[in-house]
DNA sequence: TCAATATATGAACATATATTCATAAAGGAG
DNA sequence: CTCCTTTATGAATATATGTTCATATATTGA
């Protein structure tokens, strides 16, 4: 008794296929969600924080964090990469500031979505 | 010599307390933070991508998103726990669908970090 | 040149996460 | 009740990720 996979009653095949051809490219999907794993690491988001308040230097940013200094050089590697923070060298110092204005924006949303209940 | 952990130039110690003193609570850190994790991986952007054009039960889901049913459960549970998707049973049938109008803004801002460069 | 300092980085490790497989649970048809 | 179907879930596994430790690199000052 040969069976067709699933076509719910609430959705037409046409329909269907139509989502399916809109949806954005496998690459594009993957490039947000990389842009949101970011986001998802508390550390980060400290960082990511007093950045926004600041610039900063590393053991500055170790000092208020409370991580060892590695740690934070291995994530700003990470935001480094990502864009989302540039850096000027002073001597051996680096200061880093933030490098993208969404930042602001993107924790507006994620304090409101948590507001809500 | 003692010394003290590297204050530098660019901030003084009063304007590092201040800055410290109104960073959120840990507890919001983090869940801003799990917040975010759930839109870091490409499946559960797909299954939201989808949810957002139509309510589907999980064998379409799993359809589109070529991915096996037992997969796609599993995310959707994550899903159910953070509250960004509800359901609806009718027989065996589960039907899913978006349970928080953010997600729409939220996919704005990706976007547009994206498009910048 | 040598010592001290700030930062960066590679390796190792522990933990978290996503997926698959097998199977359970539960509804509907006969 | 029995079989078929849809979904959910636990265990196992592979992979990804965050942190630490040790150390390299680079700059400054003596």
């Amino acid at each position: 008794m040969k069976r067709q996979n699933c076509l719910c009653k609430s959705i037409s095949v046409e329909e269907m296929e139509d989502i399916k051809t809109h949806i954005p490219e496998d690459e594009t999907i993957q490039k947000m969600a990389d842009f949101f794993k970011v986001f998802g690491d508390g550390t980060r988001l400290k960082i990511l924080y007093y950045l926004s308040r600041h610039e900063l230097c590393v053991a500055d940013l170790a000092l208020l964090v409370q991580m060892q200094q590695s740690a934070i050089s291995h994530q700003l590697k990470l935001l480094r990469l990502d864009r989302l923070v540039k850096y000027r060298k002073e001597g051996t110092t680096t200061y880093y500031s933030l490098d993208d204005e969404h930042i602001n924006s993107i924790f507006k949303v994620a304090l409101e979505h948590l507001q809500e209940r």
